[in-house]
DNA sequence: CGGCATCCATTTTGATACTG
DNA sequence: CAGTATCAAAATGGATGCCG
């Protein structure tokens, strides 16, 4: 049982060593949002078989970047979380977002699966301190059945799967639209005044929320 | 010969279905410090086979990541070099070396290859712009046989392989050296002292460049 | 539901020999 | 030096089956 190695001496070889290995970032990248039960771990991953997905979860606890915990009261069941070095994969995994948004999204393909998670995290990628400058705000998204929600307090974010506690602003939409509107093909004004998103709750916050994220226009690699 | 892809629309994985095959990542690590040569490539990479090697660069100058070059005279000789879009995956590689810097590094191992430009690269990585602030200043370094330099700009910095046209400081060490300074197991100056490394140039430059790097230190992943 | 074990068809990789 | 060709070893994926 031998784990593969690149064998460098080198901070981006180690820790590709470590996370480098097929489905191991997109595993962590579910966890960046909170805590997340095997089911749903494998619902997330399509392609990913359990015999994997047990193996990768066993490496991660080995290597001390996610835990198996339980779920506080009612739910107590099994999940697995993030430690503290597991979080801190989150600037490296928004690095590789930011570039996949700039270079690589495009539209949909058919054979592609979708979860509203992944462009919530599209948008914590893109998000400007400088833009949130004084702002304390809870944002809560509604997208078809998921729900996520973002605090940004004066120049930092933090986006967690599941509602918030006391949300200054609720909207609501449905996947079609929120792809929409985080690929720039229409804005969330635009989606709200068609009547394809709902928005409710402190209207000063609302306003500010178009200018918190910076999303790149799509570039073409084929030339230069 | 379809290629395998993770189907999911999200930023992330369309990434990692680009660059997330083992051996990418390290071989665009390699083009960052600028054009390379295939044989130099793979002597860099140890492990890497021929066959794979030029599958790989086949696949990033298809995805318009990397194309194929032919040095300036009096070379002439091919080489691969990065496309703008190969260049913009710096900052994710360099968020993947910080963490590695923090969470993965300690002591090298007996199996483990070295190069300086990983180091380099290791620099670039904690690269502090705020103190870095109004200086303009170019280093070279010389570390056994490889030489690489940095130019500072206020703010920005840019490292490359090969010597510099007008360093103000020249650095010379050897690689064990350039290792301990760069994994703060001793910093420049006792090197310096102790005879270890010489620097020669403007001393002002030399002063500020220890300020210019915040190495983190290592941290544990096995509690918490 | 959570999670590990097994079996098997495909891919990917690693190592080496070989060619212009 | 820059790659191709070839082949063995390892990783992946997918389907189940099992057990608490």
């Amino acid at each position: 049982m031998e784990q593969r190695t690149y064998n460098q001496y080198c901070a981006t070889a180690r820790t590709l060593d470590l996370v480098g290995e097929r489905w191991t970032l997109l595993l962590i990248r579910e966890l960046l949002t909170g805590p997340k039960r095997y089911g749903d771990l494998q619902t997330s991953l399509r392609g990913l078989g359990t015999g994997l997905l047990a193996t990768r979860l066993k490496h991660l606890e080995r290597e001390g970047l996610a835990r198996k915990i339980t779920l506080p009261p009612p739910a107590r069941t099994p999940a697995y979380a993030l430690t503290e070095a597991g979080q801190e994969l989150g600037p490296a995994i928004l690095a590789l977002a930011r570039w996949g948004l700039k270079w690589a999204m495009g539209e949909r393909r058919e054979t592609e699966t979708f979860h509203p998670g992944w462009a919530v995290l599209g948008l914590r990628a893109c998000f400007d301190p400088k833009a949130a400058g004084g702002l304390r705000a809870v944002y809560e998204f509604r997208v078809d059945d998921e729900v996520f929600h973002a605090r940004i307090d004066d120049g930092t974010v933090e986006v967690l799967h599941g509602p918030a506690q006391h949300p200054d602003v609720t909207l609501a939409m449905s996947e079609e639209v929120f792809v929409g509107v985080t690929s720039l093909s229409r804005t969330l004004p635009q989606a709200i005044a068609a009547g394809a998103a709902t928005a409710t709750g402190d209207a000063e916050a609302l306003r500010r929320l178009n200018g918190l994220f910076r999303l790149p226009s799509p570039q073409s690699r084929s030339a230069n």
